[in-house]
DNA sequence: TATGAATGAGTCTTCATTCAT
DNA sequence: AATGAATGAAGACTCATTCAT
């Protein structure tokens, strides 16, 4: 964005290693209360030579949610195409929601807690990005009400409940048991939705069944 | 806290005045990028008179803290200790956190966000409190494993999809459609978790039943 | 004008104090090259307590500007509505701006070296003020022209060279060998203009006996 | 001067262009607040190549005083030995003076605006340029005034008046209305200047043939 | 010749807090 | 109970310049 236009070799590669840490950082002190002295001291770098790289604070900011935000709706609108039933693209876009945020995590708290330190057009952008990853869902969602596959609810409410419980899973993720992986947490988060959801109860092997179908044609999410 | 020990009428009123003042900035803006400057505007005191009052900035924050775990904790114990069935229960103190969340929206926010700004014992005592509310949902619901009323999983991952989904809901809390009421809600999220969390079915019916009982026994709990 | 609305009372004097430093500071060095580390030193204050008076660097330019401007514009429509030749008038212009030079050496510096840097809003209104004054002397000088008192000429040739000679005077005056006070360098300057741009000749006697008694009339111009 | 002595082609002219561009550039903005950056993406060279050329930021102030005040110099010491009136040669200096000034405004803005920022040695030759100038100019005057073409005043403070009336060009000159050419602003100056400080009345016509004269047998000053 | 990475002191400004009044 | 003046470290960011390549 603010990166200049000509830069030699390696580059790319130290900004990425910056945006990481940045996000570190900002995870664990939260965007606002991290210095860019901090941030100079963490990767080595004087406050020249890291502004050669970031351009500003608030770049790296943008940067980490683009990180988050940009491949989750690029693999959710892939989802979205898949033929299958909907439910079962509710619980592949469920997986890649966690896998995301078990591999990202740092990347994961800044999105969730600090997007309202961007400021301008890169807010908007990214409210917007964060409005159609939602609307998606939605779809989703109301395609299984008509499908008969979930009881009739308000849809808004339905999408409520699954963004509650993926979104906050961020919260606890880092002191997560062993073997609590994206599929497991997937499996059991949509089991609790899907059954919680439906009047007659669901097909919850049919479901995963068919997720892991869909899976192994379009390579399985890279997990953490 | 660090509040001078002898003081005049006013002084604790004109206090919570800023306390909640403070619970709205820090809301809109963030702990760390409010400035007492600010605060100084927005309550019409200078920056001696300010810190009169408040003693630090960090302990704003804690009163915060204290005003929304202190209350939650002394109801759940209340409830906790109730003669009624352990998802009756889950139910009532579902709707004591909805109720909060929905009451004190600012500083629910404040208490999420920007609990790792408080520093040394005082967050030792909000952890603690933290993890004695968390322990005494999970022996609710560990009962209700117990009991039968719930299929026998993890209680941990009941615990957390519980918290997931009720915690997470003060981020959109303030655009909520009219009519979601805290009571509304409660009884939505708790027929999603507990028909998800159930094997054969479990009769929701009963449960709200149940609730309405206890709250008219005890006064329902303050609602916005 | 970012003036804090309330204050105690030696206020106003160090702010005063500072902004004359300020000025000093300013037209020894440039604006730009003037830092407020340096500024802190010469007024003996920290840098919170600096910015405690001026607000801004910027501001400090523009109540340089405002101090310079302002009242020569007051000073120039008093005369312009003095009941006398125009050319008398433009005499007493003369001696106003000169005086003004001379009395605020360094604030004229600034004025006439750094404009440039007051930006938006601000920069609109010193501009504009600097153009009405301008119209004023060419008013002035336009009814001269009608009056027969001066060639008939382009008058806005007539108002560079008033304003070439008047405004560069800053440039030397600090080194101005005693006796040219702001009346005698009017005198001689209004000598050269009028007999320069008349055709037969002025009569400067007469013009000057107007002068005197104008102010006489109206009290001098304060001197340095 | 910090110029490397061995160089190839094409080195010379690129330096020309950057000492162009960086007065224009100084002159919108001012040297100080100009930055080596901001010459770099002007003239389309990276940090290093730009002080391959240029050795050091002051360096180039430095170049750009000595491209104005050297060939003024030079064709005013050629004036000066010409075999004319004094009246003449004063005419024939305000007429290199002003075109000067309109072929080079970026550069006499500097030179007029940013001579303070020059330090050291460099700033003591500049000086003494200046004054060699002055002097010259002051000469020709106090000839003048012996000749009896001019009245017998302060010759200093007709040197000022000459100075400030052509120095302070350099404000406006770049709003100029079309016509207003060196040639005729120089007639203009110089019949004010003469008019004013003769006492007799001056014949201007013999004058402007002289100066016609006088360039017809050197070539005219280049003119932009 | 030219690059752009790196420096580190410097820029202006804001911070939470204290203190005399 | 309240003021606002003062502190000085820290805030984000830019500076002119150097240097290995």
């Amino acid at each position: 964005m603010a990166r200049p236009p000509g830069h030699s070799a390696g580059y790319d590669a130290r900004r990425e290693e910056i945006i990481d840490k940045a996000a570190s950082l900002f995870a664990q002190h939260g965007y606002a209360a991290t210095g860019t002295a901090q941030l100079c001291e963490a990767v080595g770098l004087g406050k020249g030579a890291l502004y050669h790289y970031i351009g500003s604070k608030e770049n790296l900011l943008v940067e980490i949610q683009a990180r988050v935000i940009g491949p989750l709706l690029v693999q959710a609108r892939e989802i979205e195409r898949l033929d299958a039933p909907a439910l079962v693209r509710v619980r592949l876009l469920s997986e890649t929601l966690l896998t995301t945020v078990f591999a990202r995590l740092d990347h994961i708290w800044v999105y969730e807690h600090d997007y309202r330190h961007v400021g301008g057009d890169n807010r908007k952008k990214i409210l917007r990005q964060r409005r159609e990853f939602e609307k998606l869902l939605r779809g989703l969602l109301e395609q299984a009400i008509e499908d008969g596959a979930l009881r009739t609810i308000d849809p808004q409410l339905a999408v409520l409940q699954f963004l509650n419980l993926h979104n906050h899973t961020y919260q606890w993720a880092h002191r997560a048991p062993k073997g609590w992986t994206p599929a497991r947490l997937s499996r059991d988060y949509c089991a609790t939705l899907f059954t919680g959801l439906a009047t007659e109860g669901v097909d919850l092997d049919a479901i995963e069944r068919g997720a892991l179908e869909m899976q192994a044609a379009r390579g399985a999410p890279k997990s953490a």
